[in-house]
DNA sequence: ATCCTATTTGTTAGCGATAACAAGCAAGCA
DNA sequence: TGCTTGCTTGTTATCGCTAACAAATAGGAT
C-alpha cells in the first residue's frame, strides 16, 4: 500500500484522477475516458484503471468535470411540497422520464411561496442546471426574469399560464373546478360551497376557487359561498373545522367542494363523527384523487389529474430541449394540456 | 450596451464574473468578494458592481467556485419516498436546521430499496456534498464502503444500527413495536396479529415485525400471526385486502397492528366498509402518527415517533461535524436517540 | 514629514476534470 | 518495404472561480 506518489496519497486527502492515473500507469485522461462508457479505450487498460479505482476508493468529482465538459448533468424542479402525492407523482413522472439519460433530478420546495420559490430558483442556477421545472405560473418579477436569462429550457407545469416564459406541461385548474360544478349540478345539487385557503398564495387553488366561481355564475347560482381557511396547503384538520363553519354560515348548503382531497377527507370525517350523513345531509368533493379519496368510506367524489404524466411528459420536452440546445436548434415553444377528469363516487 | 469587451459579451453565452469584473472595473476578485457577506469592500464599490451584475443578469456559476474553495455548500440526505409525511417531516427537520448555515438540503429517494441507495450515494457523493445522511442502517457492502470512505461526516437515520458507520440519529423500531404491543395488552387483547410487507426491503418494516414477535413471546402469547402483503411501502388498499386475509385466516383476532398509518387506515375503512366495528369486531392500530390517523374517525392508535426531531438532531449534528472537519477538529462518534410514545386513541 | 495601521484592491496559481488535437502503434494492403 | 487506416493514449489549454499573498491607498499618530 506504500505507493505514496503524489501529495494525495500522503495525506488522507480524497484520491483524485492524477492518483488513479498514477497508479495505473497512465494518463489522466485515459482514466477519464475509462469512466465513460462508449469511450475507445482498451479492455486491458481498462481493468487496470477499474482496479486502481477500487483499490484507492476514487469517486469521480462530477464538478470539476461539469466545469470542463459544460454538462452538469442534472436538471432542476421545483415543487410546492414536499409531502403531496400529486406532486410527488409528477416528480416520479419526472424522474422515469429521466432514466437512461444520465440526467438526475434535484427537486426543491417552495412552500407554496414565490418568495422561496425566487431563492430556490437562483440558488438552483447557481449550480447551473441543464434545465428547470417550476411548478405554476405566478413568480416574482426577479423569478421571472432569472428564469428568462437563464439560457436553459424551461418548463412551468400544472397550470396554463396567461403569458408563460417557454414551455407549459399543464391543465387549467379553472375548467377542472368548473367541471366538478357542472358535474354536482347535473347531480341535482343547487346549493354548493367552495372550502379553501385564505390567501391567494397558492394560485392553484385560487385558480379552482375561480373555476367554481365562474361556473356556479354561468349555471345561474347566484349563491355562491366560500369558506377560507388558513394559509395553504390546508391540512385535513382544517377541512374539518371548515365543513363545521360552512354549516353554520350556510344550514341550506347542499354539497361543498374542497379545495383538495385532503381538505375534503378532514371534512368529510368530521361529518362522520358528528353523524352528518354524507351525501345525504351534505355531500362532499375533492380535487386530485389522492389516493386517501379512493380508499375512504364513503369514498370521495373528486377530480383526477394524470400528474405522473405532467412529469413525464415534461421530462421528454426536457430531454429534447437539452438535446437541442446543445446542437444549437432551439425546439419551439411547446404548450402540452394535460387531461383531467371528474371522478364520481360515494361522497356526492 | 456596445460593451464587448470579452468573448462572452460578444456571443449569446452566459455572463462570468470577468464580464461584471470589466463592466465594474474591477478585478474578478473583488467582484467574488462583492458577492460574499462579511468581506471588506468599499460600499461604493460593491454598489456599482451589484448594478453591473444586475445590468448583465449574471448567476454565480457556485461549481465553479466550489473546485476552487473546496466547500461545496450542499449536504445530501437520501429518504425511502418522496411522499410520506414521516419522512417528510424528518426533511423538515433538517431544512430548518440548516437555515442560515448557507447549507442546502439535497434530497435523494431511494424507494426502499438498498440497490437504488447505492447507486444514488455514489452519485451524490460524485457532487461532493459536505455530509450525507441516510434512513436506516442496512446498506449494501458497497455503499458501507462509499460511505466509510467519503471523508465527510455521514449519519444514519430512524435506526439504531447495531455497526453504525459513523453518526446515529434515531430510535428502535422493535422497541417501539414492542410497546404498542404491550399497550394493547394493558388493554386486555390477546390474539394479536401483525400486518406488514412480504420482503425485508423495508429494514424499519421488518424491524417492526420483530419487535412484534418478541413481545408476543415475551408476553406469553405463542400465537402471534403476521400476514404479509405486498413489496413496502404497502398502500393503504393493501392494508384494507389484508385485514380482510387476516378475517378469514384468523376469525378470532382480536386486534391488528399495521405496519404503518397508511395501511392501517386502509384496514380501517375496509372494516367500515363491511360493517366490521372498530374495534368492537376488531382494533386496528398503526404507527408513525400521520396526520390520518388522528384525523380519521374512529382515530387509530399509533407510535408517534419525533420526526422533525430526527431530522432537526442530525441537522445540528452535522453543522457541527462539518466544523469539526473544517478545522481539523472531527467531533466524536453521536448516538442520539429520539423518543416515541403510544398514542392511545379510537380504534383501539 | 515619516512611519504605522487598517482598509481595500489586485495578482498569481491552482481546484479536478475534460475538449481538442497530436501522436504512437499495430494491422492491412499494395 | 512503405503507406494508409483505425484504434488507443498522451499533451496542452482551458472551464469559472477563490485562496493566499502582495500591493496600493488613506488616515492617524508621532
Amino acid at each position: 500500500m506504500a505507493r505514496g506518489s503524489t501529495k494525495n496519497q500522503q495525506n488522507g486527502a480524497a484520491p483524485t484522477m492524477q492518483d488513479v492515473a498514477t497508479l495505473a500507469g497512465v494518463s489522466t485522461m485515459t482514466v477519464s475516458r475509462a469512466l465513460r462508457d462508449g469511450a475507445s479505450i482498451a479492455a486491458e487498460t481498462r481493468a487496470r484503471i477499474k482496479a486502481a479505482i477500487d483499490e484507492l476508493g476514487y469517486v469521480l468529482d462530477q464538478s470539476a468535470g461539469s466545469l470542463s465538459s459544460k454538462r452538469t448533468a442534472f436538471v432542476a424542479a421545483l415543487i410546492p411540497s414536499i409531502n403531496n402525492s400529486n406532486f410527488a407523482d409528477t416528480a416520479r413522472g419526472l424522474t422515469d422520464a429521466l432514466v437512461g439519460s444520465g440526467l438526475q433530478l434535484l427537486l426543491g420546495y417552495t412552500d407554496y411561496s414565490v418568495e422561496k420559490e425566487e431563492q430556490l430558483i437562483e440558488s438552483m442556477l447557481r449550480r447551473r442546471p441543464e434545465a428547470i421545472v417550476v411548478t405554476g405560473g405566478g413568480h416574482t418579477l426577479r423569478a421571472r426574469k432569472l428564469l428568462e436569462n437563464a439560457g436553459i429550457p424551461v418548463v412551468e407545469t400544472w397550470d396554463l399560464p396567461k403569458k408563460p416564459i417557454q414551455h407549459v406541461v399543464g391543465f387549467s385548474n379553472a375548467d377542472a373546478s368548473s367541471a366538478l360544478v357542472k358535474h354536482l349540478f347535473a347531480q341535482g345539487y343547487r346549493k354548493i360551497a367552495f372550502i379553501g385557503g385564505t390567501t391567494n398564495r397558492d394560485t392553484r387553488g385560487a385558480d379552482r376557487r375561480a373555476g367554481y366561481e365562474a361556473a356556479m355564475a354561468e349555471l345561474g347560482l347566484s349563491n355562491s359561498h366560500v369558506i377560507s381557511f388558513g394559509t395553504p396547503p390546508i391540512t385535513m384538520k382544517q377541512g374539518g373545522e371548515a365543513i363545521i363553519q360552512l354549516m353554520e354560515q350556510w344550514p341550506d348548503v347542499e354539497a361543498a367542494i374542497c379545495v383538495s382531497d385532503l381538505s375534503a377527507f378532514g371534512a368529510l370525517m368530521e361529518c362522520q363523527r358528528r353523524g352528518w350523513q354524507v351525501p345525504g345531509r351534505v355531500a362532499i368533493a375533492g380535487f386530485g384523487d389522492f389516493e386517501i379519496s379512493g380508499t375512504c368510506y364513503p369514498a370521495i367524489t373528486t377530480v383526477g389529474v394524470n400528474c405522473f404524466d405532467i412529469g413525464f411528459q415534461t421530462g421528454s420536452l426536457l430531454l429534447r430541449a437539452i438535446e437541442g440546445e446543445r446542437i444549437n436548434k432551439p425546439v419551439a415553444r411547446e404548450n402540452t394540456v394535460i387531461t383531467y377528469q371528474v371522478i364520481p363516487r360515494e361522497s356526492t
